[in-house]
DNA sequence: CTTTGTGCAAAGCGTTTGCAGGTGA
DNA sequence: TCACCTGCAAACGCTTTGCACAAAG
């Protein structure tokens, strides 16, 4: 996935931010990886391929700014690491994001676009009056591959 | 809440851990506030009225422990924190946890009993052959309180 | 009595911060 | 020029670990 240069640009001189090659860089690796969800420390490494100088304090701290404009999300799988993913780049500007399934026997995480949740969502103010802006769901389980080989161990019933 | 410590025992001894006196305090701390999501410096806190010379490593150890048992289950709402709360004790052997509304205007943190996710789940596995064994949903967005002082402020329709 | 658990303090580890020098506009 | 940004290293805060002693079974 390329990444629009010209559209970060502007969104940081917007914002009176510089435009740097650190940060270009980041962006980058991220997008380079949509499907990847890295690490702090793995996108340094990514990053260090291009730019060897630079400093993991300066891969957080460009992460951070990222964050704050909504340039990238942030995942937590509850492995120990926070991750991270390139979002949508505004070009959809719809702040609910995709949920994430999580592979408990080969770990693989995968994305799903999907907005059900809406549903949910509906019942939850109509019940509780709680009016919903955004959710984080996490589904984990076993993927295709490795829900295949359970059933082959566990053929219990059907 | 009251903790069946009788059935807590139980437990540990089947596995062959020995019934402390630290360990029935740190879960009779949760159980005391179910409904408070609390940190481990904040159990910690708790637990030293009754047991002063209690260590907040044997806090940590006596968490995970509880963890690995699914007596107690952990939340991160990405505020910094690490929380945890009291599971439903086996009493319902219902492996499906709660959603999560949190409010982003007071912090407030709320549970909802809800499965309306069973549908998301089956239409996942249909669409990607994902098969859903848990979830974690978290909901962000404004409480019946906050949320009516920002219609105040914000009065825009209807 | 043996094994497991605890308290303390030190170590670990991911992340943040202070500062001097560098760089973009 | 001048504010902003970066690299480095030190500081931080939460969590884990090593070890000697204590307690459970």
């Amino acid at each position: 996935m390329a990444l629009d240069e010209e559209k970060i640009k502007g969104i940081l001189k917007e914002k009176g931010l510089k435009v740097t090659r650190q940060r270009l860089v980041v962006l980058n690796a991220l997008a380079s990886k949509p499907d990847s969800h890295l690490t702090a420390e793995e996108i340094y490494d990514l990053v260090k391929t291009d730019s060897p100088e630079i400093g993991l304090a300066t891969v957080y701290r460009t992460i951070q700014l990222f964050m704050e404009l909504h340039l990238i999300d942030r995942i937590n799988l509850d492995d120990g690491f926070v991750r991270y993913e390139i979002g949508d780049m505004g070009t959809k500007k719809n702040s609910h994001h995709h949920h994430h399934l999580i592979c408990l026997s080969c770990g693989r995480v995968m994305s799903v676009e999907d907005d059900l949740l809406d549903e949910l969502e509906a019942e939850i103010a109509r019940t509780t009056g709680f009016k919903v802006t955004d959710h984080e769901v996490k589904l984990y389980g076993y993927c295709k591959e490795c829900g295949g080989n359970l059933i082959e161990k566990n053929k219990t019933s059907e």
